[in-house]
DNA sequence: TATAACATTGCATTGGCTGCAATAAACTAT
DNA sequence: ATAGTTTATTGCAGCCAATGCAATGTTATA
């Protein structure tokens, strides 16, 4: 029982090299990739890197690209999903406040953004990532929303919100709540627009 | 010249031992997926089932997934884009009827509701594939947008629903344009739901 | 029939990823 | 402090996906 409750805690010097080790493999993995593109960086390097075996590697990280986001077990932690279920007002402004608000998600935006401007080739496996949480989404969604029908409609809807986030954000910007709210707003305008005439 | 016109009308015996190639890889392919999943099957067993070499496999496919799903190198074929060009109405309603109505995805759709259905795990694989060929679908929206800032939101929309046609998908229908408009209005409606209380 | 084009293949190689068993370090209890 | 348990790390052996290259045989062209 203690030995559990000193674990969680992150006391110890076990722990502590862990998380240290996992750090390290996180920062090369960023770095290298960032610099040299998902390609162009082998899971050799990044052991090199962070002076660890590469079988090692695999014991923190199940790809080259989660360990470059730093992509946690857990996709949405406690406190965030907390928040969730205590929030009031509509179903899309609570996820869209998980999501980014929070969370493990938000802690990494900030690189995430920066990767994926810098490396468009990303997105494409960060949308397979995205499609993976989203499970995980839809079950704490149904907890609040009147359907299991509804609360999937609701994380499809945001979550195609942060993938246009995601797509324009040159700007630099960190994407807010906010920001994912008028970005579902536009979602919504665009409905009706009509067609214009090609080039022709 | 008249080698290429030939060759582009799919005359000649050349050409066709090529589509039968191919043919018969994406059938060995779908067949054994179906039956044993995509982690499952190796792309050896495809090959000795369609009794091509490995090395031939990826002349004709760039992956087991692409191979199950028999996906071809454009995305959008030329009828698909025309159509597209020439369509009247709203942008939303041109894309759906691009995506779902005409085209490859339409020619691959019971396959592949099929497939994902009995596979759930595709799914992430999928997902990553269509964000591959957004780039695509943007160039062709932005041609009748009045910005690219609306082709983004359109395609990005449209996709959102197709994404949940997929996931729901149990009943075997084919989804048609008209389901996936409808879906996009459920999206639309799901905007201004209220959060219900948890099981508290 | 000669020759140009090209589909298929074998071979070698790289890289991602996993299971297993051994080692060394950190923890626990006495 | 010591003995015993847990567990992080590692090396190794191996599977599978994927690519490049050069050889071979088959189809097309003239």
């Amino acid at each position: 029982m203690s030995t559990l409750v000193t674990l969680d805690a992150g006391d110890g010097l076990r722990e502590r090299k862990k998380q240290q080790t996992r750090r390290a493999i996180h920062e090369a993995a960023y770095r290298l990739v960032d610099e040299h593109g998902l390609e162009g960086t082998t899971i050799d390097q990044i052991c090199r890197e962070a002076e660890v075996s590469s079988r090692t590697f695999f014991n923190y990280f199940p790809s080259k690209m989660a360990a470059a986001l730093g992509i946690p077990e857990e996709p949405v932690d406690d406190e965030a999903a907390a928040r969730f279920r205590a929030a009031t007002g509509s179903l899309v402004d609570a996820l869209c406040d998980m999501i980014v608000g929070g969370g493990q998600f938000a802690a990494r935006q900030a690189r995430l953004k920066g990767l994926v401007t810098r490396h468009p080739e990303l997105i494409r496996t960060l949308s397979g990532m995205m499609t993976a949480t989203r499970g995980r989404f839809i079950e704490l969604a149904t907890e609040r929303a009147s359907s299991a029908a509804e609360a999937e409609l609701a994380v499809t809807l945001v979550l195609a919100a942060v993938s246009l986030t995601v797509h324009n954000g040159g700007d630099g910007q960190v994407p807010t709540a906010e920001l994912l709210m008028s970005t579902i707003d536009s979602l919504e305008r665009v409905r009706s627009a009509p067609l214009v005439d090609g080039r022709g």
